[in-house]
RNA sequence: GGGCGAUUAGCUCAGUUGGUUAGAGCGCUCGCCUCACACGCGAGAGGUCACUGGUUCGAGUCCAGUAUCGCCCA
């Protein structure tokens, strides 16, 4: 026992000592019964941890660490997200490269001396994605160190990557399931579309936001003279295909089944009536383009109607005019032809003023527009070949199916369960999972080529599962060689990759090895621990993938952490510039009391940082380290309690346990923690302080005194070590053996009980009498009382009486005078004369 | 526009079947080197529980509405 304690290197020293003794190794040999199994978010590898990573999962490892003690085998693995676009992008900016596909792999290329992010060297997909390993290779270390410093009671050695070849068979075997089973297909569809990433992107993926625009009031012309839509895009006008009305809208009813034509492109389009119509929005009649929003999806789909798209999937409008344009409407179009969207129309517009077909000037507003999640140009919506699984958008049974697994979850905190229910409901389609980019899991197919060098979607070849992973853009399909790639009669590779929530939606499979008796032992999972924000992306899309190939929930339970909010109360982000690294933290504060701040944040709700919270954590943890001192100091003892105020002590000891081990329970880590840290400074300010005297004496009543110490300290650095697991490990080393971290939970029945609790309450009702007494004369708690006067109920007085000894003690007390009073206990204090 | 949540001391937050005088910590003020602890100890000041109505013997707590903030979804 050192004779100065300090906080100050404990992290780097435990850190390494139950890294060397397998503190948290998981005994692979356990069976389901007795493994808790926690399905940690692998985090996103790109650069730097961020602190609200770090609050979200020290509240996760408090978890762990109770479940420990409490005799499970606690499966607790961590993994790196690190395939997929933000790995991708940070990959160009950090060596100023981009990834160009047609470029063959070049063994000696060495990344730019100095990268010009701005001005970016193509490069071959295979240097591209060895440059993405190497990246997040080293940020991944950095990671786990982080991790170690919090102290999270990770088994290192059950680690994963997204990208990894383990997550990259797994996330292919499970698509090959889902081909066989049907739930996985492909089609030719209308898709959302990011121009700037150049990919297909999910319902999951979107977000809208508020962008200025303008309505365009436009003339048609119709056999009874003009009709006026308007609308926000007037560049879609060459891809007009009809125009659309409320069926109940009186205005235009008439029209319905006739045909007019588009001013300056000339096409010839149907007025038909749909219900989708809003009588209220613009002029009531809209135009249908292929495409300009979901909408018209709908409504193409809907109506059957022609298809005229303009747009490629670079953004610009195609070169070839759409079928069905007059011909002085396809001159106009060429004009046209390979303009952004923007500068397209510009064009229209200006070709609209010259026909005198627009009505007024436009109008600006502000609208919801649909965005890329990760993107910063509107979605496009272009017409191509993607992936598909099943997931209830399109089948209301499944829809019924996944809610019902929603409900057998157990949610903390229960209200979150609605947002879960709101996305289901709300699903429109199935779940894109393909994208048309690198650095991800390949789709593990390849297509037959008929004579025309034609692909034929509807048998793909698919590898043994024995084989995977494979990348079908290297390796053949079984029954094909090299030289049959991309030639007629042969076979050509899946160029895609799947969507990076298709591999992620597999933790559990990942993390827990399905195919191997690990999965047995530990799926479903207990616990599923996540933030709010992605509820419908990462937890949803478990349970689709859980439900289709297993029947059943991915985990019984999950734990929904909140945010960490700035003092502005905004998240934080990194954009913002309002984050202080984690590692900063521990270095300023302590781990513990890092922890100790996240500890208090209470599930499912936004929490601000407060570095004052770390304070206190930092007091908490050195209390218990100068209490040890003291307990140990004056020596342990297993003697029996009987005096009647350390029998109060212990009883109220064991409420607490009782509270706290209820609250862990419920996966309530806030509550345990106050239980542990109420009683704590009680322990502290009144107990020790009142038995001090009694305690550094000896005879029978001091071994009482000493054992209930000992008790309580023993007792009390179990109750903490889940939050505090390096102070507590530190002081639990001072006098035992062994890990305080692999000790029994404490119980309430092993603790002495029979006393009466109350005694606490009157003790420090009495002493905190006599330090105001002492303290509004200005004078040392160690000045002398002459008399100390109780008046009060007997059962109060018979509390006092039974510890008045202790108390006169601590108090410098000379004499104690009792006398019969109504409740509650009144305390007189007559200081000595100095 | 729909859904969910929040609003309690200067700040961060408790207050779980409605029940005396609404609590804690931080910060602030004052005092104390008390033999575990000055990275400490003690004491004190500080609140119209967002607002309006209702139910009730009794409302921070239950109900309805309003306002503000946040999030999710359209």
């Amino acid at each position: 026992m050192p004779e100065k304690p300090t906080l100050d290197g404990l992290e780097a020293r435990w850190a390494a000592v139950w890294a060397e003794q397998g503190t948290y190794a998981f005994d692979r040999a356990a069976t389901r019964e007795t493994v808790f199994s926690i399905d940690t978010p692998p985090p996103t590898v790109s650069g730097s941890l961020h602190m609200g990573t770090v609050f979200g999962y020290a509240q996760v490892d408090c978890v762990a660490r109770y479940r420990r003690m409490t005799g499970r085998d606690v499966f607790y693995p961590m993994g790196w997200d690190d395939n997929g676009l933000p790995t991708e992008r940070r990959v160009q900016n950090f060596y100023g490269v981009r990834c160009e596909p047609s470029l063959a792999y070049d063994p000696a290329f060495a990344p730019p001396a100095k990268p010009d992010p701005k001005d970016q060297v193509p490069i071959s997909r295979p240097n591209f994605v060895a440059l993405c390993e190497e990246l997040t290779q080293t940020d991944e270390q950095a990671f786990e160190e982080t991790f170690r410093t919090l102290g999270l009671s990770v088994d290192w050695s059950l680690g994963y990557t997204t990208i990894g070849a383990h997550a990259r068979a797994v996330s292919q075997r499970a698509f090959l399931r889902d081909l066989a089973r049907g739930d996985a297909y492909t089609a030719e569809a209308p898709t959302m579309w990011d121009i700037t990433f150049r990919t297909a992107v999910a319902q999951a993926e979107l977000e809208d936001r508020e962008r200025p625009g303008a309505y365009h009031r436009i003339g048609f012309h119709g056999p009874d003279g003009d009709v006026f839509i308007e609308t926000t895009r007037p560049e879609l006008l060459p891809a007009c295909v009809a125009l659309v009305a409320h069926p109940d809208d009186a205005r235009y009813q008439p029209l319905f089944g006739q045909t007019v034509t588009t001013p300056v492109f000339g096409a010839q389009v149907p007025v038909r009536a749909h219900p989708l119509a809003d009588p209220g929005k613009g002029s009531g009649i809209a135009m249908i383009c292929t495409f300009g929003d979901v909408t018209d999806v709908v409504w193409w789909r809907e109506l059957a109607l022609d298809t005229r798209p303009i747009l490629g999937r670079d953004g610009r409008l195609l070169p070839d005019a759409p079928a069905g344009l007059s011909d002085d409407g396809a001159k106009a179009y060429a004009d046209l032809a390979g303009k952004t969207v923007f500068a397209a129309r510009e064009g229209v517009v200006g070709l609209l003023r010259e026909s005198g077909d627009l009505v007024g000037e436009p109008r600006p507003i502000t609208h919801p527009v649909k965005f890329f999640e990760k993107g910063d140009r509107p979605l496009e919506i272009v017409t191509s070949r993607q992936w598909y699984l099943r997931n209830g958008g399109r089948d209301t049974d499944v829809r019924a199916r996944l809610v019902g697994r929603g409900a057998e979850l157990s949610w903390s905190p229960p209200y979150m369960q609605a947002r879960y229910d709101n996305w289901v409901g709300g699903l429109n389609s199935d779940w894109l999972i393909s994208r048309q980019r690198f650095f991800g899991v390949p789709f593990p197919l390849w297509y037959r080529l008929d004579e025309a060098g034609e692909r034929d979607y509807a048998s793909p070849l698919v590898p043994d599962e024995a084989a995977l992973p494979v990348d079908p853009t290297t390796d053949c399909p079984p029954g094909y060689a090299p030289e049959q790639r991309g030639v007629p009669g042969g076979f050509d590779g899946d160029p895609d990759i799947m969507d990076t929530w298709a591999t992620s939606s597999l933790t559990p499979q990942i993390a827990g090895r399905w195919g191997t008796d690990l999965f047995d032992r530990v799926f479903p999972m207990d616990v599923r621990p996540q933030g709010h924000d992605i509820i419908r992306t990462w937890l949803f899309a478990t349970m689709v993938r859980a439900d289709a190939e297993f029947g059943s929930v991915p985990w019984h339970q999950t734990m929904i952490n909140g945010w960490i909010l700035d003092p502005d109360r905004k998240k934080m982000s990194k954009s913002k510039g309002n984050v202080t690294t984690p590692i900063d933290l521990f270095r300023e504060h302590g781990s513990d009391a890092v922890r100790y701040w996240a500890a208090s944040g209470r599930p499912g709700t936004d929490t601000a940082f407060d570095t004052g919270q770390m304070k206190v954590g930092r007091r908490l943890a050195m209390k218990l380290l100068n209490v040890s001192r003291f307990v140990l100091g004056i020596g342990v003892s297993d003697a029996a309690v009987t005096e009647p105020l350390d029998l109060a002590l212990t009883t109220a000891l064991a409420g607490v346990v009782d509270r706290a081990t209820k609250a862990f329970e419920g996966y309530d880590y806030t509550r345990a923690l106050e239980a542990a840290e109420e009683f704590f400074w009680a322990f502290c300010d009144d107990y020790v302080e009142v038995v001090k005297v009694r305690a550094y004496d000896t005879g029978a009543a001091t071994e009482s005194a000493r054992a209930a110490l000992t008790t309580a300290l023993s007792t009390l650095l179990r109750l903490f070590a889940p939050f505090l697991p390096f102070v507590t490990e530190e002081v639990w080393s001072w006098w035992q053996t062994g890990s305080v971290h692999r000790q029994p939970w404490p119980s309430a029945t092993g603790l002495p009980t029979g006393g009466d609790p109350a005694m606490l309450a009157t003790v420090a009702t009495v002493v905190s009498a006599v330090r105001k007494a002492k303290s509004e004369a200005k004078l040392s708690q160690r000045a002398a009382v002459d008399t100390l006067t109780l008046t009060g109920p007997s059962s109060e007085l018979d509390r006092v009486r039974a510890m008045a000894g202790d108390v006169a003690a601590a108090g410098s007390v000379t004499s104690v005078a009792y006398a019969d009073g109504p409740a509650p206990l009144a305390v007189a204090v007559t200081l000595a004369a100095p």
